[in-house]
Order: C-alpha cells, then sequence, then structure tokens
DNA sequence: ACATATTTTTAGCTTTGCCTAAAATTTTAA
DNA sequence: TTAAAATTTTAGGCAAAGCTAAAAATATGT
C-alpha cells in the first residue's frame, strides 16, 4: 500500500463510522481535501486491488482486506501518539501531525516493539482506543457531553475534534482526559452547560459540548 | 525538500567524501540504485533549488544549503538507530531499513526531544558520528583494520558496510562496538589476519579487515 | 412528471521521479 | 592525433496522484 492508498483506507474506515451504508465520493473527497475526481480515481484503484467494494454512484465499502489495513494504520498513528506524549513530552495538541507521517511506517518489528516499549497501552492521547497487534479494539461506551444529565458527574474520557485550537481551549479551562466535571446548568436558550471542575465553575458553548466524551461515575 | 531529494542530497554527502572534486552522475546513480539519466534529472532539480552547484559533465557539489540539508536527515537516521537498538530492542543489522524510512519524518521538536531523550548520543550503532543539533560532528581519527599493525591491540569503533550480512559475521564472530582486538599475524599472501579476541583467536579475510574501524589502545 | 440541482464519473492535463534509447561530450589509448 | 570507449545529457515515455471542466447519473421540488 502506498502512502496515499493508506490515507484513504483510513479516511474511508472513519467515514463508514457515519454512513453505514457506503461512503460517498464527495464525503471523501472532504475527508482527504482532495476533489472528488481524485477521490473517484482512488476509489477505483482500490476496488482493483480488493480493498473496498464501489457501486458506481453510490459509495465505497471497505472489504476485509481494506478494513485490516486501516486498522493497523491506526494502530500505529495513535502509538506513536503515545509515544510523543509519554517519552517526548508533545503535549496533545502537537501530536497529530508527527503522528500522521509516522503511522505509515510499516515494521510488524517496529510496532509490536513500540506497543511492548509503551506497556501495550489501550488508549491515545485524544481517549481513542488503540487496536492490538490482532486489531482488536477495546470498546468503551462514551456519552457526549451535550446529551449529558443536569446534576451528574462524570469523568472525561475523550475528545471528538482532535485539532490543536480544540484541544488548546480545553488546555486553557483545565480539561483533560480524566478531569472530573459536574454539570450544573443547561441553557435551554443556546444550549450552553454550566460545569464544575474542581472547585471552579466554568461555561461552555454547545459546540464544546458536542466534541468531549464523558463516562458516568 | 520531497523524499526523493533528501534521499539524494545524502548519497551526493556521503560520496563527496570519497570524490572530492564532484560527485560524478554514474556514482550517484549507483549509490541510488537508479539510472544515470535519473540522476541527471535529479541534479538539475537540485541546482535550480540551488542545493547544489553542477557542471555539466563535470560533477556536482553540494552548497551550503545542501549540506545542512543533507547533514539533517544524516542526524535523524543515526538518532532513530539509536533509539531502535536502545529502546525497541533492535540489533545492529536490523536498524538501517527502517530508519531509512524515519530520516524523512522532519519535525525540529520530533528529532530534538528524540535526541534528547536518548541522551545526546554522539555515535550510532555503526560507530558513526551523530551530528548535534547544529550539524556538528564530534570526529574521531579512526584505523581500517586493514591497515593495522601486527602485535598491536585496538577497540573495535566502527565499520564501513552496514550490511546486515556482514554486521551478522561480526555478530558470529563476536565482534561488535568496543570489541578488543590483538592482531596476532598478518598473511602476506592474501591479506588474511590472525586476531586474538579474548582468549580466542579467529581469522577474517582483506574483504573484512577493509570494513572494520579501529582505534589503538 | 419533469425540470433543476446535486453528485459522481470521465476526459484530458500537470508534476514528480523513474525508465530506455539516442545524441553529445569527454576520456583513453592506439 | 584520432578513433574507440566510456560517461553524461537529452528526448520521449510511463505511472502515481493530483487538478479543472464537461458529461452522465441521481436526487429533489413543484
Ligand atoms: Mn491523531
Ligand atoms: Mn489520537
Ligand atoms: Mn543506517
Ligand atoms: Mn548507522
Amino acid at each position: 500500500m502506498t502512502l496515499a492508498e493508506e490515507n484513504y483506507l483510513k479516511a474511508i474506515y472513519h467515514l463508514e463510522q457515519q454512513f453505514k451504508n457506503g461512503v460517498s465520493t464527495n464525503a471523501l473527497a472532504e475527508e482527504m481535501n482532495t476533489k472528488a475526481s481524485s477521490a473517484t480515481d482512488m476509489v477505483k484503484k482500490l476496488a482493483d486491488k480488493n480493498m473496498l467494494t464501489h457501486i458506481p454512484y453510490q459509495g465505497a465499502t471497505l472489504s476485509e482486506a481494506g478494513r485490516i489495513c486501516a486498522v493497523k494504520v491506526i494502530r500505529r498513528h495513535r502509538l506513536w501518539e503515545v509515544f510523543l506524549v509519554e517519552k517526548l513530552n508533545f503535549s496533545w495538541d502537537e501530536v497529530h501531525e508527527v503522528a500522521e507521517h509516522l503511522e505509515h511506517i510499516n515494521s510488524d518489528k517496529l510496532v509490536d516493539e513500540l506497543d511492548a516499549f509503551l506497556g501495550y497501552p489501550t488508549y491515545d492521547p485524544h481517549g481513542d482506543p488503540i487496536p492490538d497487534k490482532e486489531g482488536k479494539f477495546t470498546y468503551i461506551e462514551k456519552i457526549v457531553l451535550a446529551k449529558s444529565e443536569v446534576g451528574a458527574t462524570y469523568k472525561c474520557i475523550g475528545v471528538d475534534d482532535t485539532s490543536s485550537k480544540f484541544l488548546k481551549y480545553l488546555d486553557s479551562n483545565n480539561i483533560g482526559l480524566g478531569t472530573i466535571i459536574k454539570v450544573i446548568h443547561k441553557e435551554p436558550f443556546d444550549n450552553s452547560l454550566k460545569l464544575a471542575l474542581g472547585d471552579s465553575e466554568i461555561v461552555v458553548s454547545q459546540s464544546v459540548a458536542k466534541n468531549l466524551y464523558l463516562k458516568k461515575i
């Protein structure tokens, strides 16, 4: 698999969670920051290689081989993200870009030794699960903050948006993985939320609330 | 710099040690495992980018910018080789191939944090010096085994050939960096050498002797 | 139902980095 | 000094991965 092919497979894999009956050309092009015609070209190539099935005008669906390849790339990406944070003093908003490159280095020994060196981590710095050598994820139930209950207490376990902008916003509000959050009030007007973090209170907008994952405690 | 450009710059840098007055197209093509016409194409492109000067039919010479770029790639390569050996249980004959990929990930933070994480190593697993952040090498005098004196004692400090085949040969004869070697006899017929390693004696051919670097002790 | 809008594909071009074959230049050696 | 040999460059192509513009197919709204 070339670098471009791996990136497309990963994108299709992620989009399949959202578009269950085939990933559309436009959605794929947008995810890849390319044009629809480029997405069509690549989808055809990946179909030729039996990494996915493509019904023209209908969308693409990963084959088992395609899924395996995508999961391998995701495993590498997330392991490197852990490495960068745990060993090289990167913050969670700095790792993604570098991991986008590291994820394409395809050496089983490298990845498996890295996994062992890191102590077989199961989650990356953004709370995303890391598939094991066999491609198995440890799935955990997560609730999005926007759908939380007023009065309940939660632990922050993940983010949806992993952009540097959003992560820095969270940093500046002292929200990170493991942070305990109590929902104080939900404002019906704009769906903003008042949260208690330890002894301080903050207000977050709906767009923040839609990107933060929690576990009830 | 693209991946291909970086690899050419590195190759030219290495060849310049040997061909002081300009690297020839043929030598470059051979080093890069491409054809002379491809080397010409790339040399022209790198000349356009002011990474080197090229006199047609005469050869290529790195500019200061080209040298800096090449040294950066070499720094990354050698730091990753140290990482693989020290942290991920790679042996010295396994690291080169993976490092060929890792060396192209261009992030100052990544490289400098890796350097710090490894404790600012000055030599890679093959005894080659690692340039620092400013591109400075710590140069050490080395003697090739083929030119050693009979009766003298040396420490092994490097290898010229870093192929897996040669390194595995050294492993199987218990020769590694730091090994103490006494030269017992030089056979005039084929220039083979009898060496004392601790309490055992071995005979090595001239081609081995030309690829092992020593320091007199 | 049908015209319009949207999505997807096709056609044709570009750039990068490689190739082969032919032409140009330099080197070597008679 | 020249002819042959070796080296280097040029010319012309190819495949990957992108693009724009046009054509084809599908979806939508009245
Ligand atoms: Mn990431
Ligand atoms: Mn992540
Ligand atoms: Mn190496
Ligand atoms: Mn090395």
